[in-house]
DNA sequence: TAAGCGCAAATTGTATACGATCCTTTGCGG
DNA sequence: CCGCAAAGGATCGTATACAATTTGCGCTTA
């Protein structure tokens, strides 16, 4: 786990950032575990501010905490995914609309700077940076139709997409999702509320279309079963 | 339902519930501090538990916690009353169609029985319990729905609208909203998605519209009182 | 009398020690 | 050789002790 630790005491949203961040960009997988005594050690703090992160994270939805057993990075079921994505399709488009009616021309810069860093990480082959910023775009959106409640449902369902990625996404490299961040700015630029929702609401199922989401019979995950060939 | 400190020792779990519902039913008012050492007494635990309940409401945005100063009881600013029921508006229409295509008779039945529970407590003049069922209600058609995420963010929706009626309600006695929940059921019943979508939309519309915009100050409670009954 | 300063009490934040639980391994018996 | 059980280690859960911060009171002084 490649975090470095900071040199004098981190707070608890350091580390809740940190950990989110090395999630996000899919540093850590689905399933990885985090012992506290490790990351203790990273950042040098105590159990306790550690558990304190790591129940953050799991309210987030980006940690899944077992009794006993320790907290490990939530691998989302198939019923859970699509939901991430039912939730974003409902929310999501009208609060593009909201956005478009409130865009300043600072906000529509923003965007395309958020842009240009997703293709420049692209180039590098940075693709986990690359996802990360791509959600950023999404809250961006949100935090330009100035609803703050909005806001915080959508970063716990983008939080929940980056894992939903990690797990379903058939093409792992193939990203090019940036025409349709193009398009909505456009629209957003010219106020174009109607075309924004509608623009959002396509993006999302085109997102959702890459996912392979179809059932698995192998859900009983049968050891018997997976080493049958 | 018992109160006070439990003969065996309290979960965190059984900490968040009571305290919840104590705000729920608004024996604690917006604003009210929740002593940590006062807790602690209360339901005889050590500091270490009492603290995980409290962040975890704060998580729920039933409670804010400031550095240094304690958990209070949220007080939302009018913006923040604006935005629960905008989001609520965009999420449960389309979560009651979702129920009216899914109801069983059994679920029936429930919120049939949930609105008998709940006009009985308006009978007794126990209107904060009939305010916790009429969100319970609310949850239950999320629940129906089958759409876990969305009824984690309703849930928390339900809870600060619990917060909003508390400080920005214009006729605290008269909770004559149950029209619209036996209509509700009898869409439900009848698997009319479009009705059931359109009555939803309306009885929040209903509820937003019984909202004062005027600041008002809002009394704070004793905890030892509030959580005796 | 009102304003300002400072110390003490109260309250929260953090670290650490101890206890409980779970998983792994090892040893014995079949 | 295999299966079950017990012991050990690793890890997490909880309580308590200590440190940092805030708050309120009382004193002083203009």
């Amino acid at each position: 786990m490649a975090v470095i630790a900071e040199s004098k005491t981190a707070t608890v949203e350091d580390i809740v950032s940190q950990l989110s961040q090395a999630v996000h960009e899919h540093r850590l997988q689905p399933g990885a575990k985090l012992r506290e005594d490790e990351v203790c050690d990273l950042f040098g703090v105590s159990r306790t501010i550690v558990r304190q992160a790591l129940r953050a994270m799991e309210f987030e939805g980006l940690l899944t905490i077992k009794k006993n057993r320790g907290a490990f990075v939530s691998k989302p079921t198939l019923k859970e995914a699509r939901e991430v994505f039912q939730a974003r399709a409902l929310i999501e488009p009208s609060t593009a609309r909201a956005a478009a009616e409130r865009a300043t021309a600072a906000d529509i810069e923003l965007l395309e700077h958020h842009i240009k860093e997703e293709h420049a990480a692209l180039d590098r082959d940075d693709s986990g940076l690359a996802l990360k910023l791509s959600g950023d775009f999404h809250l961006e959106i949100a935090r330009m139709a100035d609803q703050q409640t909005i806001e915080q449902f959508l970063r716990q369902l983008v939080s929940r997409s980056s894992l939903v990625i990690a797990l379903y996404w058939r093409r792992r490299n193939a990203l090019c999702e940036s025409n349709a961040h193009h398009a909505l700015v456009d629209a957003l630029r010219s106020g174009d509320g109607d075309n924004a929702e509608e623009l959002m609401k396509g993006h999302l199922l085109d997102i959702f279309s890459q996912l392979d989401l179809r059932d698995r019979q192998g859900g009983s995950t049968s050891l018997k079963d997976a080493l049958r060939r």
